[in-house]
DNA sequence: CCCCAACATGCAAATCATGCATATTGTATC
DNA sequence: GATACAATATGCATGATTTGCATGTTGGGG
């Protein structure tokens, strides 16, 4: 198994032929072609259906494209880590935060301690809030950087994490400006389109008991669409699907150049701390300096 | 990067010698020599040290090497989750138990299952406590058999998991009969050399909170080695290193052999219980009907 | 039914990996 | 330190693999 061959996969899969997918690897058609082959042979399977014409990923290996594209990620680091060598070793440290503070906050925090300590070298990872505590707990991180309504606790025990408060932010609705779904928020509070998060993320559970409450009528939602990704529902809310709840931070670009409308004034929102969390046992000196940084830093 | 590659480079590092990893990997040693070169060339750094004779690894490389490991075996995993195809795609299941019960109790569940429902496949993982937890959160298992104390919880909220009692198992003393460590814990109980845990494992904090208060003087115990795997310490015991605190199923075979003593009726034990764990959300059928099966299982 | 884009294949050139034989280099021993 | 020895590197010929180009084959839309 090597690195190319999943990288191979994933351009067939992302283009969904083998023709651009060998463009796109910089390979004549002919070449990739056998590589493929050559590939289905190593692994002794049939990786594509050909059976139909512009080719498509056999289920089996669709089901696994995010295990693939996950192990490709980790060989990638590792050749880099390797080919850094010791030079950062010492003074690395992974952080990761929750997806929706990775574009917004988390960027600012990073810059601030890599401005302060220039000696140490930050990794950012990205996961959803569950994954997140997933990796702390399994030390693939040092340091997580997740959302929480204040007054509650992060799903952990409190004996095994440590945690502090960076900032705050707000759960606000947001709306693209002049579209039909605006004008209808802005009249009648009757079917109003909005998008919706699953319930096993962690807005959806905020959602569900911060924001939905505070409606007199939960039925005057009409969900229009569903994601995960609080990014994805940003997206959705500008292009006039509907409302969508976002943290502020991430709105606020798209607000300040007038492409989103903020309803905080009108509809519900709640209030959202940022905190920063760790491990409780003992930190390596570098986790020790970081979290100091962390500790002085206020959003 | 190549998975024979990092094959090639735990190769080294598990003999420390081109020589005999060249063996091992069956290649000539000018080959292996070669293909070493390679490695690094296309790293882009050098990753072993030539400067004394048998070559080592260079630290930065050492330090990745659980990564390396770990990442080869995600590799292989996917390759054979590849070539297997969609044969058992639907009915399988990842269950991921504590080291201390993957080779005592866990076989026989798996077993058990296995009798009943030949259509799923299951796939067992083994861990440390923190790392259970963590692969049930982000999902790499869908259901855990893991240990806890009566009457406790495990280290995550209730609200995100769901488990039933498997059965109880003891936390009992064990000592090599006819050794001057047993002889002297016959007689008095003082300075008794015992195998301790480290306090952040699972194990280290059942010891802490359960057997060392039972002591009248915690100074009556000497440690003679500390080691995080019930499985090591179970073997330093039979080596007469001194008293272990082991589970019951783990020691029984070494008990009954006459290797190892219980020593329970003079030395405090605590009861363990043997649970199965899975997230609360919807689970697959496969996973339903394994939990069913569990549900119905009694060790 | 035909055509075209998408994929496969025959072939020769280039590249790469390997084994054998042999050179070089660390290290232990006297 | 000189010497022997074991570990690693290298020169070279050979065979396997990979690639591009040209061309063949096939599935699906019109």
């Amino acid at each position: 198994m090597r690195l190319e061959w999943l990288e191979d996969i994933l351009a067939v899969a992302q283009t969904g032929s083998f023709s651009e997918a060998a463009e796109r690897r910089h390979l004549t058609q002919s070449a990739f072609s056998r590589r493929i082959q050559n590939i289905e042979e190593q692994v002794g399977a049939e990786l594509f259906d050909r059976s139909r014409k512009p080719v498509h990923l056999h289920d089996h290996v669709e089901a696994q494209r995010d295990q693939i594209a996950h192990v490709a990620r980790l060989l990638r680091q590792l050749q880099a880590d390797l080919r850094r060598g010791g030079r950062m070793a010492e003074n690395k440290l992974i952080l990761t935060s929750q997806h929706s503070l990775t574009t917004s906050l988390t960027p600012s925090i990073i810059r601030e301690i890599g401005t302060r300590r220039r000696d140490i070298f930050i990794r950012l990872r990205s996961a959803n809030l569950t994954d997140c505590f997933a990796q702390l707990l399994s030390r693939q991180a040092a340091i997580l950087i997740v959302y929480r309504l204040p007054g509650q606790q992060h799903p952990i025990l409190e004996t095994y994490v440590e945690s502090i408060t960076l900032g705050s932010d707000r759960f606000i609705p947001v709306i693209a400006p002049d579209t039909p779904a605006a004008r209808g928020a802005a009249d009648a509070l009757t079917d109003l389109p909005y998008v919706a998060y699953p319930a096993d993320v962690f807005f959806g559970d905020v959602f569900e008991r911060q924001i939905l409450p505070k409606f007199r009528d939960p039925n005057s939602l009409a969900p229009k669409a569903e994601t995960a990704l609080t990014l994805a529902s940003l997206e959705m809310a500008q292009m006039g699907v509907g409302v969508a709840w976002v943290p502020e931070s991430l709105a606020r670009p798209a607000i300040l150049a007038g492409r989103l409308a903020d309803l905080s004034d009108r509809l519900p929102h709640c209030a959202l701390e940022v905190t920063g969390v760790r491990l409780v046992d003992d930190p390596t000196p570098v986790e020790a300096a970081v979290w100091e940084q962390l500790s002085a830093f206020r959003v």
